[in-house]
DNA sequence: AATTTCAATCCAATCGTTGTGGGGACTCAT
DNA sequence: ATGAGTCCCCACAACGATTGGATTGAAATT
């Protein structure tokens, strides 16, 4: 491969004479240019500044600049400044991919699109989630590659992108018990670190929001405005998540000494109308519930609608809460449980990248607490 | 670098022998488990199959294996076979790495996080954008890296990116006018394509839809209700999406043979609350319109939440639109345009990967048709 | 003065591929 | 037998960085 510095051999010039005639043509006199690009021509030179250019400009050897650039203590101030005006003159950037393949490191992440069939049950709540990754991992030097898992191919892509090493490790979401995707990476070995968790007897490092205390959050936040009969809308058995949230409304009621009934709890897949619905069958119970506590925004949204069919307002007339804090509860003005979306990814990211330099923290596996935004859905209001 | 040749050389038995004992050790013989694991102590071996394992396997040269992984046609059929049956016998996969530094190339696609100082602000549909973009990507062979713009950095994370030859290129969205980013990637002759356009004058490849057909068709199902005085709420002058659908509501109104009314018209930041009063605004005029167009689905939905408060339905009393299709739209039963997102991303990759290839094709811009999604909130329904 | 020590550099091998430029083996016509 | 022409395959030099071990000159020690 033919450098600056041949081309400057065999001009007989210097490297950043060489430099400048290449970058900016108009400031150099005419016999440096003739020769100079009578030399490219002969090597066929095209420019691309590598460290071996750095290391001719600066007159050291090309390992002298690696060490700068890797900020090694042993290299003399001197040296390091001469190095360091060498990079900014020739603009130099190292070339990741070089760098990638000599310590076998990527500084990528990679993170799966949740599997969506169906564009309404797009979770916004992950959308943030990802963003927040990405800001998080650039701040440790990494990024992000997200791709797409095709829905019932197993863990193919991600043992693809690490065997092709592609990627240094993997941040799963959307956990289901016994997550087959947990299980393959725990056997081959390949880092990761999840948001959420799936099987109490594995041991993985995750980040977890409490959500059996996010709705303890919302029963306690009803019961101080005065409810005693609150009702449920959650999702069917058998979802991770779900079941989670439904236990913690049990706890919480009896924690505080009430009952439920069974016609005021609905199980519902996750989506407008079947919430609708599951408000109208609660509502139409005798006597009925003074407060809905749903599962999810969406349902809530869903249970909001129908209070709206019978003109009832949700806040003034029956206590309305949703859970994830996404943008539509904003929207709606609705009472919602919020998870610390910005301190997960930044957790999940720290632990990832312990997995990665194999060291797992003792403290590999975190609960966080969510927390309340009362809204009006749960506090009568005067007007609107 | 040691081989499993080496190892198998030195443990004298063959290269197969040595993967068997080194992957599945219970299906081995004693002999050869200890006399392979000496070995692979004495040269303190690790486990990596390299192309040159896959060459000694199949017993051909390096670049044997290279052709075949290539598909080069030279190879004689046999030999073909040969190498593929020691690429799946001993899971070989390409180091991506290496071959990214030896081709320059990096198959991965850069895409910035629209910048969301305000989490309210977050554009559903560039998150739908991402994931689509992935998706086509992953089927051309290509992976989507995601990174932040920090705010008021100008294009240095792009720069960054491309310096340090992480990417092949980018994909941008969310144009303003004059966007600098467009400005300096054609300036430094970096690869990209857009989704949405600048300036007219700029020749650069982009996919856009045609905002003013989007306010055209809603128009025209307007006019084919019976509507006649029609008010707009959309985005403060000066954004170009704000200022394309604006535009196509006089043009559509004009075409019509109507008029419009200062008083019918608003325009106001994208949140809820801005909408809402402007809706109150509008609907304080006299005589007040029938139909209101929103420039967005966040506009229509603060609108629509007004009309309540009046008691009066979206789509029995007065006719309301967004833009966009947001999932929100789907929830609240709000009509809306929508916007061709798989086929945007689909086009917009094709573009990308044309310029990458230093191949821009006649047709680098093309504009698409959105299309109307008529739901309740324009159309009288009896019930709910 | 001879030897050791040490900080500051440098040399050269290496990471795992790709692809050019041969070259051996074979066929076919001379 | 010879030469030309194919057809397959291989040796080897890259790609642009990192890094262990060698080297060097000067300071410290003997």
């Amino acid at each position: 491969m033919t450098t600056l510095k041949d081309v400057a051999e065999r001009a007989n010039v210097t490297v950043a004479t060489v430099y400048q005639v290449l970058t900016k043509p108009e400031e150099v006199t005419e016999t440096d240019y003739t020769s100079v690009m009578e030399a490219v021509k002969g090597l066929d030179y095209v420019l691309n500044i590598t460290i071996r250019d750095v290391a001719a400009y600066a007159g050291v050897s090309v390992s002298t600049v690696s060490y700068v650039i890797n900020n090694n203590p042993l290299i003399k101030p001197a040296t390091r400044q001469k190095v360091r005006e060498a990079i900014r003159a020739l603009g130099y950037h190292p070339n990741t991919t070089a760098r990638n393949l000599k310590t076998s490191e990527t500084h990528m992440i990679g993170y799966a699109w949740h599997v969506a069939e169906d564009p309404v049950r797009r979770n916004p709540l992950l959308d943030l989630f990802l963003y927040e990754l990405a800001q998080y991992a650039e701040s440790c030097g990494y990024h992000i590659l997200t791709f797409t898992q095709p829905p019932h191919s197993g863990i193919k892509a991600y043992e693809e992108l690490r065997n092709t090493s592609r990627v240094d490790g993997f941040v799963l979401s959307d956990l289901v018990y016994d997550d087959p995707r947990v299980k393959r990476l725990m056997d081959m070995k390949i880092p990761f670190a999840a948001y959420g968790h799936s099987n109490e007897e594995w041991d993985f490092p995750y980040v977890d929001v409490d959500g059996q205390r996010g709705i303890q959050l919302v029963i306690e936040h009803l019961l101080s405005r005065g409810h005693e009969r609150i009702g449920l809308i959650s999702w069917p058995e058998g979802f991770r998540i779900g079941d989670v949230r439904t236990e913690g409304y049990f706890k919480a009621i009896q924690g505080a000494g009430l009952t439920s009934r069974d016609a005021w709890i609905a199980h519902t897949p996750n989506t407008f109308d079947h919430a609708f619905d599951a408000a109208h069958q609660i509502l139409s119970s005798k006597p009925r519930p003074t407060a809905i506590v749903c599962a999810n925004d969406i349902m809530a949204f869903g249970a909001k609608r129908y209070l709206e069919t019978l003109s009832l307002e949700a806040g003034t007339d029956v206590a309305l809460t949703g859970y994830d804090d996404t943008p539509v509860a904003e929207l709606i003005g609705l009472t919602s449980v919020r998870q610390p979306i910005g301190v997960i990814a930044s957790k999940v990211v720290e632990l990832l990248l312990a997995e990665i330099a194999h060291q797992r923290p003792i403290e590999h596996q975190m609960m966080l607490e969510p927390s309340l935004v009362v809204r009006a859905s749960s506090v009568p209001s005067r007007r609107r």
